[in-house]
DNA sequence: GCAGTCGTCATTTTT
DNA sequence: TGACGACTGC
């Protein structure tokens, strides 16, 4: 049954370079399998061979197997790296996001999907937009109705599988509410043909689950289903792999349990244990061995992460050395702690390549502090995270006129664009078309166009605008891509508009100019795309719209210089470093002390796993004593974590000299090491631990946010549920346990 | 429509 | 402390 991609003999470069672990999850016979695939394992080669393994060696065709994976970036990866591995057209593999894919189902199937054949995707930004709106429509005041909480519960809602109507009233006000805002955001969503991403997934699924004959196709289609990081999949994506293996799909799952980081979005871990019962004859594979970081660094991690209950269990080691120890620096505080790293990678540019060095943190307000010290000691750096190309307000501003072209019927667009840049279209304005266009149940587009001569002194303006976009349409009929997008920027008044910014005001010209430019890249970008890729039964500018919107883009280009990398510690997951720093481990601050008080210690001892486990050679900890935080000057005790890590793995580092620090210890000679024992071992005082529900005689129950201090004179933080966080004095406080 | 001012809020984020 | 959104006055 071997297909004739590859003979016998080319099986080896499938095989040879895997360990057993690895080479039983490649070479496993065609049943389901989870790989407990651990940090730095291999996991993509094990996904990757087991792709072509499937081709090569099991003569599945290429067409059957579905691979899905969470960013572009990984399914980029795969496929660069399957084409290495066979000569198969990776073009004909279902090679994909779970977005990306369900997007390709609903082109291919728009009306089975009771979409309309244009349909345009929205981002976030725009679901906020048009939830704000909605909220509008509905009279409801968006104080008490926040749009952040509304797409929260939208999209979680989504996530679930769930539709307004399937909502069951349980008499509460708000939750009603709540689903009648939802309800009418679809209805906006239907009117104007949008698709959010949450929509792209629950479309899919209950395409494939209620549509007979395409179920039956893509499950004949689909035998093989392979998904990376599935400890990330939600309710929606796992339901959704389960209809499209049906009983005889055979799921190919790799993941880690222990780097389950996302469950605040939806992810749930749990599935990875589903799987087990809903898939007969699944089997768990581990891949411990670790190839990326040295002994130290991996008994640390594992030490850590062996403090969480509910794992699945791993326990990760090498073959290579022990390495160098980890170093500990207790800074004075944040300004020391950013000193202390810019000191050390200034060192490490002599030695190497500053993007080896990566600065790793809990939340994104700590890399100010981090650049400004940087920044000092001329170190260049780049701050992965922020707003990506295709999100930057001229690049949407721009995309709106496209999309109005596109689609007439596109509200958000028509909004966005209708007054941008200013052309005397004002509030009431608006409101009075949108009154008219709700009550008549029509698009914007249709009801300024029968309106327009109502509407007094804006009337002309308005017409002026539609005439605007009718008038572009017509001109760029059948013109590439990129000409229909430059003369959208010229003639929308939007080049103009950055233009006269740019030439005024000096401090706000440097900005106007970048805008300019990036306006000119995004007509390159057309410019490249002008052939569209694949399934372009599409129309060339929706395809590039649908690209846009689901490939938002690098967030800075910039990637020639060499840099120390600065992210979060969510950032980093999936990436390695040979030097790693791992900041601000205070408790309060990392553990964060909101996802403490939601009872989510064991997360973020998880996302602490992942930022030591990034590590291949050397790691740096550090934490700082006091730290500034909105404003105020806090006194943070050292982490949990650290006092969780083995303390033989870590040396402390002391300060160069007492610059910074209030009281330098006079014995402290330049990068002195000490046992790290002695300042973060001890317990606390009364056995209490970090999360602890405890009562308080006058202030109720509450929650152990943090302590510090040591002995009588030990304090805890704790947020009380009814009298806010306080400060006390563990000696004094007579906590109960709750 | 814009600039200036005030009040509020402050974890993590891909598609 | 500082960023952002809402509001106010020209």
């Amino acid at each position: 049954m071997k297909m004739d991609w590859l003979t016998d003999a080319d099986l080896t470069p499938l095989v040879a370079p895997l360990n057993p672990a690895q080479k039983e999850a490649v070479t496993a016979p065609p049943q389901p399998r989870l790989v407990l695939a651990g940090a730095g394992s291999g996991k993509t080669r094990v996904l990757t061979h087991r792709l072509a393994w499937l081709i090569a060696a099991e003569g599945v065709s290429p067409h059957s197997i579905l691979a899905v994976t969470f960013t572009n970036k990984a399914a980029a990866e795969m496929r660069g790296r399957i084409e290495q591995l066979i000569s198969v057209p990776v073009r004909a593999l279902w090679v994909g996001t779970f977005h990306g894919i369900a997007h390709r189902m609903l082109r291919r199937h728009w009306q089975q999907a009771r979409l309309p054949q244009n349909f345009q995707i929205i981002d976030a930004d725009d679901q906020m937009r048009l939830v704000k709106q909605v909220l509008r429509g509905l009279d409801l005041p968006d104080d008490r109705w926040p749009p952040r909480s509304v797409c929260g519960f939208i999209n979680a809602r989504k996530e679930e599988g769930q539709r307004p109507q399937q909502l069951q009233d349980q008499g509460d006000y708000s939750q009603r509410q709540y689903v009648r805002i939802y309800t009418a955001y679809q209805n906006a969503c239907e009117v104007s043909g949008l698709v959010d991403f949450a929509e792209l997934l629950l479309r899919a699924h209950e395409l494939c689950r209620d549509n007979a004959e395409i179920q039956a196709h893509y499950r004949r289609s689909f035998r093989h289903i392979l998904v990376d990081e599935f400890q990330d999949t939600n309710t929606l994506q796992y339901a959704w792999l389960r209809v499209l293996a049906g009983d005889s799909g055979i799921l190919f799952a790799v993941g880690d349990d222990d780097q389950s980081v996302y469950s605040w979005r939806g992810a749930r871990v749990e599935n990875m244990l589903r799987m087990e019962h809903d898939f007969p004859g699944a089997r768990i594979v581990r891949l411990e061995q670790n190839y990326r970081s040295t002994g130290t660094i991996l008994k640390a991690a594992n030490g850590l992460i062996a403090k969480n209950s509910n794992r699945l269990g791993k326990n990760l080691w090498t073959a290579a050395g022990d390495g160098a120890a980890i170093q500990l620096y207790a800074a004075y505080n944040e300004i020391d702690e950013a000193e202390f790293v810019a000191l050390r990678c200034a060192e490490q540019r002599a030695a190497g390549r500053l993007c080896e060095l990566a600065v790793l943190y809990r939340s994104n307000a700590q890399s100010r502090v981090l650049e400004e010290a940087l920044i000092r000691h001329r170190i260049p750096y780049r701050i992965h995270g922020g707003l990506r190309f295709f999100e930057r307000m001229e690049i949407k501003d721009t995309l709106a006129y496209l999309r109005l072209l596109a689609n007439r019927d596109d509200d958000a667009s028509f909004e966005r664009a209708v007054n941008t840049p200013a052309r005397g279209i004002g509030a009431t304005t608006l409101e009075r078309l949108r009154a008219v266009a709700r009550q008549q149940q029509r698009c914007l587009w249709q009801t300024a166009q029968t309106q327009a001569a109502e509407l007094g002194r804006s009337a002309a303006a308005v017409q002026k605008f539609l005439r605007l976009i009718e008038q572009l349409a017509t001109d760029t009929a059948g013109q590439p891509l990129s000409a229909t997008m430059a003369l959208a920027i010229e003639r929308s008044g939007l080049r103009e508009h950055y233009q006269t910014a740019a030439a005024g005001s000096r401090g706000g010209g440097e900005q106007a100019q970048a805008r300019l430019d990036n306006l000119d890249e995004l007509v390159n970008a057309a410019r490249s795309f002008e052939r569209p890729p694949e399934d372009s039964a599409l129309d060339p500018l929706t395809s590039f719209l649908a690209h846009v919107a689901l490939e938002a883009g690098e967030q800075q280009a910039e990637a020639g210089e060499d840099c120390v990398q600065l992210m979060t510690l969510h950032a980093a997951k999936g990436l390695e470093f040979p030097a790693v720093f791992l900041v601000g481990l205070e408790n309060g601050l990392f553990p964060h002390a909101r996802a403490v008080d939601e009872g989510n210690l064991e997360e973020e001892r998880r996302l602490c796993y992942v930022g030591l486990t990034r590590a291949q050679r050397q790691l740096y900890l550090s934490y700082a004593e006091v730290r500034r935080i909105h404003g105020a000057e806090q006194r943070g005790a050292p982490s949990i974590f650290l006092r969780e890590i083995p303390a033989e793995c870590m040396v402390e580092t002391r300060p160069r000299s007492g610059v910074l620090r209030s009281l330098p210890p006079a014995s402290c000679a330049p990068h002195r090491t000490v046992s790290a024992a002695s300042s973060i071992s001890e317990a606390l005082p009364g056995g209490y631990r970090l999360g602890e529900s405890v009562r308080h005689a006058k202030f109720g129950e509450g929650t152990i946010l943090s302590f510090d201090g040591s002995g009588e004179r030990t304090q805890v933080e704790v947020r009380f549920k009814s009298s806010g966080t306080k400060r006390l004095l563990l000696s004094m406080a007579r906590l109960e346990r709750g």
